[in-house]
DNA sequence: TGTACATCAGTGAACGCGCGTTCACTGATGTAC
DNA sequence: TGTACATCAGTGAACGCGCGTTCACTGATGTAC
């Protein structure tokens, strides 16, 4: 009895397991190998035990890619935190999304891959309940109309969803990822909200 | 012999037919059923006939997505004939692509799916030329710098790519596509390629 | 002008693989009495 | 405190399927002489 780990009939926390391995798997090569086998074997169960916790391959799918959306809302709270004024908490937000996207790729990937089947909870935190609430306080603190919220939640969620999605990708024309262009960047979307051709709609 | 169509042992164009069997599945149902034995029986020859005319199914896939970018080109360009005004020009161009990605949710999503193989020419035309043009446009009339083009290209392509993406996509919390929340769109990408805020960076 | 022959462009069957899912079954756990 | 029994959470093998790719082979075409 060498090992503390005593193989036992029952799994523990089955659930669990598929979902941490679903989640490392992601992080490593995104979505290739997410299939009921396949993580079955990487946690050393049968096929058939993951149906136990899962009504099917695409809804354990759709848990796993909720954890890379919660991960990434969590690095957005975080780096929210870091920052004082509304533009710089702003900005913090979408900063953070593109840098997760850049950091984690298989994780963003799988995050935003479109499922078959829904999640068993509500995401939480919730990525785009982060984003939206940064939106609110520029309401809040007066510099954009309640009527706006709506148009500027869809642009600036275009602008910084867009950026990290090709920047973090393999197209050969996709935008450099420099700390210099995404400053730009971050810019030129608080011009698009704030700016003057577009503030009085 | 009442077909006209006699059948030959040789079909005649099979390049031709897998791209253009390719790109009606694209257009219908998406990047689903663009694999080799699945266009091969669509076409109704066998296979291996496929391997005579791409190296492998990842580069008739890549072949196929590239008749979906130069289709989503031609409709820039289409656009752009029928605009005057550098603003409008520009603003053209991004509908368009917009407009393509809701016409045409399965020729987009294969348009801008990555894959392990090159084509086999360059894209002709190329959606990424174009809009890189409708840009370099700016410079000529003096609207921006030409040492703004890289980050204004960034800027606007993110954002027209992000909303197209998300827009077009089947997220519950995907943004309005609405005439209004499109134009609001453009106006707001305008405001931050020639804003004051980022103007003189 | 005819013919031999190389080359091209297909056939049809099969391979190994991994997929999602289902089968009948069993070891472990918890609860009622 | 012990025991019978329902329920839970697994096993292990198999299903049918479609995938990319390869095999040996053949019908059609073009070209040299």
């Amino acid at each position: 009895m060498a090992n503390i780990k005593t193989k036992t009939y029952h799994h523990g926390n089955l659930e669990q397991a598929l979902l941490v391995a679903g989640f490392q798997e992601a992080r490593g090569t995104g979505s290739r190998n997410l299939g009921v086998n396949s993580l079955a074997k990487e946690v050393q169960v049968s096929p058939m035990a993951v149906y136990r916790h899962f009504p099917s391959g695409e809804s354990l799918k759709a848990n796993i890619s909720q954890l890379g959306r919660e991960e990434m809302a969590r690095q957005m709270i975080e780096a929210i935190s870091r920052q004082a004024g509304v533009k710089n908490r702003f900005q913090a937000v979408g900063r953070a999304y593109i840098q997760f996207a850049l950091d984690e790729p298989g994780l963003f990937a799988v995050a935003f891959t479109a499922c078959d089947a829904p999640p068993k909870r509500e995401d939480s935190p919730s990525a785009w309940l982060v984003f939206q609430d940064s939106i609110l306080d520029l309401c809040t603190e007066g510099l954009i109309d309640a009527s706006e919220v709506e148009h500027v939640s869809a642009f600036a969620w275009a602008a910084v969803h867009g950026y990290a999605t090709l920047a973090g990708g393999k197209d050969p024309m996709r935008p450099k990822a420099t700390e210099q262009v995404i400053s730009n960047l971050l810019d030129r979307i608080w011009s698009g909200i704030v700016g003057e051709g577009v503030q009085n709609r």
